[in-house]
DNA sequence: TGCTTTCATCGGTATTTACCGATAAAAGAA
DNA sequence: TTCTTTTATCGGTAAATACCGATGAAAGCA
């Protein structure tokens, strides 16, 4: 257990262009209320553990593991393991490289 | 049939905050190949209806149609049925809106 | 008045997702 | 070493989603 941080979808659905399907991965990562409450406490304390968000998402332990498992598979959290608990961080770029991708749809 | 443009989730899921429940229904909403693609063939033209989207799209039109209500029922696009067909259109403020919640994240 | 086009809705099936409890693995403390 | 803490993974179930074909409703045309 307990491999390195990963990115992208590891499989990649072989549906419409990857670059879409790589969107299309993350948007769905980030669109579930768990998970961006979980995004919502890293960013205002930086740094948190599993056992953080287990005491604030009235989930079960494996559920909100693998929650995060999803936020990090997506490129959108960083995962550092750390004795015997994982810190988990925002990946703060790639919230910005969403924000730009969708951003671009609006403008003319 | 043919009801008039809705906005946000009819059944707001009861679960955590409801501002977050509608962010989380909007990005669902997006996170999809096919209504990715949707999009970006809405960017281009502007206005189209449901026949131009299943000309490219490779599904049932009744497939596509309800990728369609999917995307006006989270805001996103706009409908207009005009005579025997449906219009629609990006409504590109709800994009800068969803941009400008996911670069906040970012934000220091 | 039929006939055609365009689209939405219904009923159903298959796949995916969310969730849980139980368990395993690793690290640290006693 | 054994016990505890912390987290990931497994096996399973329930609910949601994606998709299709068939059907129905409007509007336009012949």
């Amino acid at each position: 257990m307990r491999e390195t941080t990963s990115q992208s979808p590891e499989e990649p659905t072989a549906c419409c262009g990857g670059k879409s399907d790589q969107l299309a991965f993350q948007l769905k990562a980030l669109a579930h209320p768990a998970r961006l409450e979980i995004v919502r406490q890293l960013q205002e304390r930086e740094c948190c553990c599993c056992g953080d968000f287990c005491a604030t998402l009235d989930l079960a332990q494996s559920t909100v593991s693998q929650h995060l498992e999803l936020l990090r598979k997506a490129g959108l959290v960083e995962y550092q393991p750390e004795g015997t608990r994982s810190r988990y961080r925002l990946n703060r770029q790639s919230f910005l490289a969403l924000a730009g991708a969708i951003g671009a749809v609006a403008a003319k």
